[in-house]
RNA sequence: GCGCCAGUAGCUCAGUUGGAUAGAGCAGCGGACUUCUAAUCCGCAGGUCGGGGGUUCGAAUCCCUCCUGGCGUACCA
């Protein structure tokens, strides 16, 4: 039972002899944010009070009055202003609690309508290697996906993959003039990413040459107007102090911008097997540009090079999902739309939606000042339309109700853009919500940027956090001891390593979600790999300790989930610990309504928390009598089975040792 | 210029959408293994919630303004 639910809706009823909606107010049911207050606190006799010109706690008194809540609650306290505290009465979380346990679920009901949600997620570029950028899209993407599905909701995940772009032109330009046949045959997505980079590296070179004298230009211009405002200054203007100060801004990003670029240029300038080929090779940016339109023309060498290329890029990404244990319904990338596309210009302008500006086809939306760009001066199709064809596709072939894009804060814009065009064109209910997220910043408090031929890509990040996982499995275990102090390592090889990819793994994807999305992200190397604190090895380790309780006292988890004994509360602790475990739906609820992976983490961390807090209390295996072990057996049976549930919905495994 | 987002303890971050005495984790200091796993627990210390004004019973949260930083802003995705 969602008690949480149930007093809401004791709440509405009362309510509605106060106001004609009660729902708002029947929301202001919480959890109570302090245990001194109870269990729940319901706040809405103030803000009732204030409406209906009444004394809020008068109200508060005559709210508790004709509430019924007898069967659940001791009887309702008011405080302060009108607060007022709900204490849940001891056999009620006794009897959820038992419930609980006899539940596959749980304790957790699913939701009553179910909707169909379509998640987009993670969808890197494949051309590209995967880099930590890509890590909280595929990490949160994949949690929604795991919790929406677990509340009931038909869920399909789809890896819209950037294979369609401008970056496959330039891989196939690199690959008909640069291409190291015998690299190819043994890696041929290494040699690909290679290419990448230098067509990217020598396209940089030749749009830095041009763009230097322009910057410094500019600089100097700049660079002249302050000093000449400087001269014309009113000291006590402060108005024109906050100018100064803009304007000494762009001069000091003039010169980054100047800096980076000059480094582009003495990349090549400075290697001379690149200067040459770049001398060879003036004109690549644009040829590369040229590739792509004519594989999106249907060019038939282009074709076959993309049909070759794509398999391999796939299986490379592949790869990264797998240790990630991160899966998707469909991988439709752009390509897969290119189809589409030509139809989908044409209807917005049948429809006028559509119309031609500077030889662009575009969607003007009232209210922004940039367009939705359909259709390039050139011909191509840009990822506006292809994000246009695949929400008529996602509302046609998988009837969605929503879709969640799971995209970085960057592109507010775009999916604003998106879902107002989408309003205008398609005759539909469809919501689509963009589910972003913050930057990834680096330890400089700038946005991170992969270092050239520095990139910290995701496979050694992985790597890494195996391998240091592996050390501290290695030193804990080692350091186990039996009764006489000798020691007593009890894991082997292969178990130390399996462990360690589950706890190096886990910690990675914890230090992302423990993080609310909306927050920029700060990588930082330690902290990631943490192995202290909040972070899942903290709750891996409870699961794992409550699997030693069982060992140790030769419990048959079987028979004692068959068993008749009873859980019953009596300590404090025992209470806590019931309470926080019934509330496993409510952290999930929270997390489903706003799409906030964190929100679990908290639960998670909570009921770790409270978890070792009963144990500090109460002794399990030397209960002082055979039904309070039987009870306590079962409470921490219940307490790990929430807390491996809830980890798999963040994408994270545990084990039984560690 | 316009728009969006952020600023909370030394550091990294929460803060249940306006509620009660602002919380965690690191780092620091002090304690706890003859005890079901010390990858742990308990305690201490640490705050002008960027500044100022306003709204009301009540503000980190809402409004205005200023400061600081990030991002976006017409044919990359």
């Amino acid at each position: 039972m969602n008690v949480l639910q149930e007093l809401k809706n004791r709440f509405a009823h009362v309510l509605s002899d106060y106001v004609d909606d009660p729902a708002p107010f029947a929301e202001m049911v919480k959890p109570a944010q302090d245990a001194r207050f109870g269990d729940f606190q319901a706040n809405c006799a103030m803000p009732l009070a204030k409406r209906n010109g009444v004394n809020p706690r008068d109200l508060a008194t005559s709210l508790v009055e004709k509430l019924n809540v007898t069967d659940l609650c001791e009887p309702p306290e008011i405080a302060g202003p009108g607060f007022i505290n709900l204490r849940l009465k001891d056999d009620v979380v006794e009897g959820n609690i038992n419930q609980a346990y006899t539940d596959d679920r749980v304790g957790v009901s699913g939701v009553e309508q179910p909707l169909t949600y379509v998640i987009d997620f993670s969808s890197p570029n494949v051309a590209k290697p995967m880099h930590v950028g890509h890590l909280r899209s595929s990490v949160i993407g994949d949690s929604l996906q795991r919790t929406m599905r677990f509340l009931g909701h038909k869920v399909i995940s789809d890896n819209h993959i950037g294979d369609w772009g401008t970056q496959f032109g330039m891989i196939i330009y690199g690959y008909k003039n640069f291409v190291d046949n015998a690299a190819y045959e043994s890696d041929p997505v290494g040699e690909l990413a290679r290419l990448y980079r230098l067509v990217n590296t020598l396209s940089d070179y030749h749009s830095a040459v041009e763009k230097i004298p322009q910057v410094e230009k500019s600089l100097e211009t700049l660079a002249e107007e302050l000093s000449q405002m400087e001269a014309d200054a009113d000291p006590k203007d402060k108005k024109q102090k906050k100018v100064f100060k803009k304007k000494r801004s762009e001069i000091e990003s003039a010169k980054d911008s100047i800096k980076s670029l000059q480094e582009k240029k003495a990349a090549v300038a400075d290697d001379p097997e690149l200067k040459e080929l770049a001398i060879a090779h003036p004109e690549i940016a644009r040829l590369a540009r040229e590739e792509t339109a004519k594989l999106h023309a249907g060019d038939a060498e282009n074709q076959k090079l993309w049909d070759q290329f794509l398999p391999q890029c796939v299986e490379a990404l592949q790869g990264i999902y797998d240790r990630l244990d991160v899966h998707f319904d469909h991988t439709f990338g752009e390509s897969y739309y290119n189809p589409m596309l030509a139809e989908v210009v044409a209807d917005l302008e049948a429809k006028g939606l559509a119309t031609e500006s500077d030889g662009a086809k575009c969607v003007f939306i009232e209210g922004n000042a940039a367009p939705f760009i359909v259709q390039k001066a050139d011909g191509a199709y840009t990822y506006a339309t292809t994000d246009l064809a695949t929400v008529q596709y996602r509302l046609k072939e998988f009837g969605a109700d929503k879709v969640l894009y799971v995209v970085d804060a960057r592109q507010g814009e775009h999916f604003k853009l998106l879902m107002e065009t989408i309003k205008l064109w398609l005759n539909t209910e469809i919501d689509l919500q963009h589910v972003s997220f913050g930057t990834v910043m680096g330890e400089d408090r700038r946005p991170f940027k992969t270092r050239s031929g520095d990139n910290v890509g995701l496979e050694s990040l992985l790597d890494e956090a195996v391998r240091k996982a592996r050390e501290i499995v290695a030193s804990n275990d080692d350091a186990k001891t039996d009764s006489t102090e000798n020691s007593a390592p009890e894991l082997d090889e292969a178990t130390r390593d399996e462990i360690s990819q589950i706890v190096g793994i886990g910690g990675i994807k914890y230090a992302d979600l423990h993080h609310n999305r909306e927050s920029d992200y700060v990588f930082d190397w330690d902290k990631m790999l943490a192995k202290t604190g909040d972070t899942a090895t903290y709750m891996q380790y409870a699961y794992a300790r409550i699997q030693g309780i069982f060992r140790r006292g030769n419990i048959d988890v079987e028979q004692l989930r068959a068993s008749s004994f009873r859980i019953h509360l009596d300590e404090s602790a025992e209470r806590a610990l019931a309470l926080k475990i019934c509330r496993f739906g409510e952290a999930l609820d929270t997390v489903a309504s706003e799409y906030r992976p964190n929100l679990l983490t908290q639960y998670l961390f909570e009921l770790a928390g409270v978890l070792t807090t009963f144990y500090g209390e109460c002794p399990v295996l030397k209960a002082e009598d055979e039904t309070t072990k039987q009870s306590r057996l079962k409470l921490i049976d219940l307490a790990g089975r929430v807390i491996k549930q809830g980890l798999d919905l963040l994408g994270i495994e545990v084990c039984e040792k560690m």
